[in-house]
DNA sequence: GGTATCCTACTACGATTGTCGGAGGTCGTC
DNA sequence: GACGACCTCCGACAATCGTAGTAGGATACC
């Protein structure tokens, strides 16, 4: 129950995305975002979807104008922390390792984050 | 509809995870591997669990003998890999940058962990 | 001031998930 | 040959998820 940020559903993040790119927002505004990039739902859809994630406590809404506005109370890199966590603790005992390593492995990566990686890692000390 | 391995429900990920752990065996042989990890489940529940993995193909059953034996066809770190391209996607466009940051900056790594990724990293060239 | 438009609130409904119970077969043992 | 231990098969049921329709109020424009 401590973690609530596992309970975001796939079609909520993707509103929660919407939420994240344009700031806070109508439901309207959402949808039209959500239609520029293909995504074909009905209005009251994502009008579920943005009280749903509220109840889940993913945003928060002021109900002030007639028109809601929504805002984001979660971060992108506090989900993704959560999940990674997640994913951590379902496949490798909670082991960061085997992420990273699999990422390094397999996964391009832009030289901006090579450089970054680069220097982080280097600072790292393997001690013993 | 492609990736079929995103279809993996939590529960079917904990039978699936005691099948890479015991090898090829049954339903009772699950369910004790559960029980002793201090997950209470029924028989039946984890019976129900292995026929649905079966139907979505995540593992196969030989029926021959009276207790019928499962066997994992998908490996651990595929699923990682599906699970992580997944994350990706959702919140990332499919980098892989932000996540190996974030993992390397925010996550304990032994020092086995930390030579390896080092290794790795060094043999990476930015280039461009 | 009627009509189109937009918004919220509520309800709904099929699919998936997590969890089991019961029916009915087989097998070993007393 | 009845009993208990196991097994599979089938059905079920509540919760969550993805998706959306409808009712009814506000607004705005002609």
């Amino acid at each position: 129950m401590a973690d609530r940020l596992q309970e975001l559903a796939g079609a909520e993040l993707e509103v929660l995305k919407a939420l994240w790119h344009l700031g806070p927002t109508t439901v309207r505004e959402v949808l039209n975002h959500l239609h520029e990039r293909g995504k074909k739902v009905a209005y009251t859809t994502v009008q579920t979807l943005m009280i749903r994630l509220e109840q889940k406590r993913f945003v928060v809404s002021d109900k002030s104008d007639v028109a809601h506005v929504f805002r984001a109370r979660v971060s992108r890199d506090r989900v993704t922390r959560s999940r990674l966590k997640t994913l951590m603790a379902q496949l490798y005992d909670g082991a960061a390792g085997p992420l990273v390593l699999q990422l390094v492995r397999n996964e391009r990566l832009t030289p901006e984050e090579i450089e970054q990686l680069q220097e982080l890692v280097g600072d790292l000390d393997p001690g013993e």
